[in-house]
DNA sequence: CTAATTATCTTATTAGCTAAGATATTGACG
DNA sequence: CGTCAATATCTTAGCTAATAAGATAATTAG
């Protein structure tokens, strides 16, 4: 068994563990998010906005349309729960009036970042033991996946024009 | 400035960038699941079922409630997509009759793996420029989320009596 | 000034979820 | 055994949130 300088069949399975440990965490971070959601008493989606809100600051109605994969007439509704919770605000754009900015509400989304706490804190143990180098080298594996997987969103919307989504089952494609 | 032996701003800082970029792929993970779902012609329920059949192997009904924390009525609805799309095959346990498994049919997936594909080739050459002692690191890395996520899910669950869901409002919880 | 474009909201309809309970099978125990 | 409780899935009614299409309103280009 030629044993030094590269073993292509370990280092294959190695890869193919990774895959396979990526892919149970991701199937679990769906699951996470719904947890935290049906605690908060809002939906998925509603949550999945209010987080990116978090990330991003405020940001306009339809740039949430955009990055949830919704159509604005869900994210009226959307918006419309997040403002009745008043863990948003409607800004009307004062320079364009068409766009309404969406607007995080700090001091009423700390009542749903209670859900985070115990990850949080669990997360920051975790990655005690790790040195700077190693955060370093997982900081661009997740930057790094974060661009692929841009990536592969885009060539799936350019694969096949149909964005009408649902099963094309047996007819290619025809207006009405 | 101190240069040497531990400079707590920059981990602080650090770990906070990683934190994001946790939090960004996680969110467009989701994405990339909506996306897949849609061009595939299937909920993304759906494919989270086919998605665990895949990781899994055949499992019972019950099991797929549990993992994706719907009832066992959606998951009823979800095996009837499946079945019908010819994606999955309901085989009942002779031993105990009660029992349905669901077995994943690999020949009619394929025609969803496609739709994987650009993906995953992309990510392992992502991968191929890490060395095994840090494809190592990274396999530790998710794998330890995994674990802290399932620990956080568990106490998402504990904390409150409340699997009804929907928002408490102003009731500290209570027996009806 | 008009037409085309952009941004959000409205409405009608539908898909898929929950809750509750029906059905069927198994296991425990006197 | 026979009965009763427990387990596993399916059925049904009702509801929530999604889509698609189009209305409304503001901006930009000619």
């Amino acid at each position: 068994m030629k044993s030094t300088l590269s073993r292509p069949k370990a280092r294959a399975a190695l890869m193919q563990e990774l895959e396979h440990a990526v892919r149970r965490s991701s199937a679990l971070g769906v699951i996470f998010g719904q947890t935290v959601a049906s605690r908060a008493g809002i939906s998925s989606s509603d949550l999945e906005c209010l987080d990116f809100l978090n990330l991003e600051g405020r940001v306009t109605a339809g740039r949430l349309a955009e990055v949830t994969g919704l159509t604005t007439g869900a994210i009226t509704g959307v918006v419309d729960r997040l403002e009745k919770a008043g863990l948003v605000r409607r800004e009307r754009d004062e320079s364009d009036r068409r766009k309404v900015f969406i607007a995080p509400v700090p001091e009423n989304i700390a009542r749903i970042g209670k859900f985070y706490e115990h990850m949080q804190r669990a997360v920051l143990k975790d990655w005690e033991s790790y040195s700077d180098a190693e955060l370093k080298l997982l900081l661009r594996f997740m930057t790094q996946s974060y661009t692929t997987m841009l990536g592969a969103i885009e060539q799936l919307k350019a694969m096949m024009e149909t964005p009408e989504g649902k099963a094309p089952s047996r007819k290619p494609a025809k207006a009405p």
